[in-house]
DNA sequence: GTCTATAATGTGATAGAC
DNA sequence: GTCTATCACATTATAGAC
């Protein structure tokens, strides 16, 4: 039976079991929210790019929403690793380092899709109700304004956190990789007044 | 600089005679965009909003994607006005800090529909085909980019677009305009080496 | 300009056969 | 797990009355 979880202040791991089916409804999914969005996409589209009928998808999620929310817990777990590494890091520069690189070349490597992840209201809509996420954010904010300073650091933290997901403009969808990670990394230091 | 103006080739003033009818379904319209997203806004919606039926809707624009594009047009309007007060400065620094804070002026005093304008896959779908939004864009970006140095200024220009945006974000819904103002406009010259 | 009425299609979701 | 078939409802869109 359900003895007391170990979950560490509240905030559950991201390690949702997905069986393979699940995963392939997930990847499926995530790529048409990325292009038209979560409002945009219906589950037709899912359907049809996965080469099923509806009902096969909804034998694996009952509703919509829950789809939604799977794919943000997929992608959850990535951003929960970085998260933990800057924790782990020896010093409070270091960490906001650690974390800076990591949520950097995050996006880099998934770009269009991190983009409408933060943009889409129907993805946010789910997102503020989902613990996972918010539990994420406020570590990930307290990292990043834990310094000496009384700085309010809302304001800039906003806006590095909208400046990364930039990569998945089209106009630099051309550029290559390593340089965006490098470039942006530099601007996303001078935003925040860090050294690279 | 501003001697050499009259290059509006192809690009239309979006001086664009709309009825007060029709405003009133751009201005109900835009604000469910902010709020739902594109996609996720039905004609129901519009019209429940106005306290009409959705005929008197489709009297006023044919498609959806008129009215989509009809509220794009509107919020050009102001765009287009500060680029061209930045254009007319007499120096390329001075053009730029005015082009900036004019771009901050205009997202704080929009603030949630700024940010769904720019985010939402459907919005940009069709923004993307709309010649006098991607006039605009180039526009913007000649300012910013119009330097002497050899600077590949596409990331911090995509990275700036994004950052302004920021002020939309709901954990910044509550802080004065003015201060919003004033310090975004900071951290946007940080980012893009500016003294302000 | 706004209304009622309706067409044609798409939507999320369910039931039951294989 | 996937399928066909179907449901009730919402959607964009049209036609014609007031």
């Amino acid at each position: 039976m359900a003895s007391t979880t170990p979950f560490r202040s509240g905030t559950r791991l991201a390690e949702i079991r997905h069986t393979p089916a699940q995963v392939r409804v997930i990847t499926a999914a995530f790529g048409l929210f990325a292009e038209y969005g979560v409002a945009g996409t219906s589950l037709q589209m899912i359907a049809d790019a996965m080469g099923v009928t509806k009902a096969a998808v909804y034998h694996q999620f009952k509703t919509k929403d829950e789809i939604v929310i799977a794919t943000a817990d997929h992608e959850l777990v990535t951003l929960e690793a970085a998260v933990e590494n800057a924790e782990a890091a020896p010093s409070r520069v270091e960490a906001r380092r650690v974390l800076l690189l990591q949520l950097v070349d995050f996006s880099v490597r998934n770009r269009a899709q991190v983009r409408a992840w933060q943009g889409d209201p129907a993805m946010m809509r789910v997102l503020a109700k989902h613990e996972p996420f918010s539990g994420l954010t406020k570590r990930m904010f307290a990292l990043l304004a834990d310094d000496d300073s009384d700085t309010d650091w809302s304001i800039p933290a906003a806006m590095l956190a909208a400046a990364i997901t930039a990569v998945g403009q089209p106009a630099l969808a051309a550029l290559d990789p390593e340089v965006l990670r490098q470039r942006v990394f530099h601007y996303a230091c001078r935003l925040l007044d860090l050294h690279d």
